[in-house]
DNA sequence: ATGATACAACAAAAGATCTTGATGTGTCAA
DNA sequence: TTGACACATCAAGATCTTTTGTTGTATCAT
């Protein structure tokens, strides 16, 4: 079960933003560090990361929504364990941004040497400032708008 | 050539941090999307992302600083490329999260029912508040601290 | 019932990040 | 030269995040 979003939703981006920001605080890492070796309750947690209990609830929340851990009540416990289908969206996501597009204005790979033609950047981008020459590729411009809307896989 | 950081090092949540923060912008997102087809100067992004030139500097510099990417001058212009190695490193962090940890003191895997022994969580994390029950595995605990100085994986 | 524990949720303050509008520097064409 | 362009950088304000302390609710042992 994924449980990413294709590239070219709307909410393409603000998914992968709200995962990415998850993960972008050591408190958050130590966390699901903990939760790599199975379920733990918070008050365990918080024994072994010394923080403030409504600190550790508001950084479980962010986990929450970021779907990246699942909760379960029991008793006067509630166990906090890694959602692993969303880890897979990390991995997802990664691989996105590293595969190559079909180049649409854009330089390498297969790099033009701008400076040799003495055309700037990517030719057609500057025709729209006033300079028309044409690349060594005459590559046309078709509304690129990097992450979303034009996206080879996804 | 790897650029990631060793899990038990000082620095290692830092890294994480500073990787995840630069991915957790939409900005950002869309900036290393239209990079995926090679790269691009500048004043090509301000185009297609419709964004003010200082704001782009910013971002560029938050990914820049991230290792997300590497920039090269070539007379007025500045090419912006995306750094695959550190986008390799997203992955291998991701991966560091899956790796299931030799438990200490935690829960599942072969999850224990706590509630069934009537001792709380963990055994002996509750120990210390008072309540000494062994749990089903008798797990102990020796300063489990999650994500740093306690890996699986190095 | 009473009191202790485990937790979520909230509000206010503190802190970090982002945007915007300058200003500055190097490059190039005229 | 002069002026236009392509940036980086900075300072101020806006905005978003995080921490801290507090309050509220549910569970459980006594």
């Amino acid at each position: 079960m994924s449980t990413s979003v294709p590239l070219r939703t709307p909410s393409a981006l603000a998914d992968r933003v709200q995962l990415f920001h998850a993960l972008s605080d050591e408190t958050r890492l130590a966390i699901l560090g903990m939760l790599r070796g199975g379920e733990r309750c918070v008050c365990d947690l918080q024994d072994d990361l010394d923080a403030a209990q409504s600190r550790l609830s508001f950084h479980l929340k962010v986990l929450r929504e970021a779907g990246l851990v699942r909760d379960r009540k029991e008793g006067r416990w509630s166990y906090y364990a890694v959602n692993a289908d969303r880890l897979a969206d990390i991995e997802t996501y990664a691989s996105e941004l590293r595969a190559p597009r079909i180049a649409k204005g854009a330089a390498s790979p297969s790099p033009v040497l701008h400076h040799l033609t003495k055309a700037p950047p990517t030719g057609l981008t500057r025709a729209r400032r006033g300079i028309a020459i044409a690349t060594a590729t005459g590559a046309t411009k078709a509304g690129a708008k990097g992450l979303v809307g034009d996206s080879c896989c996804g």
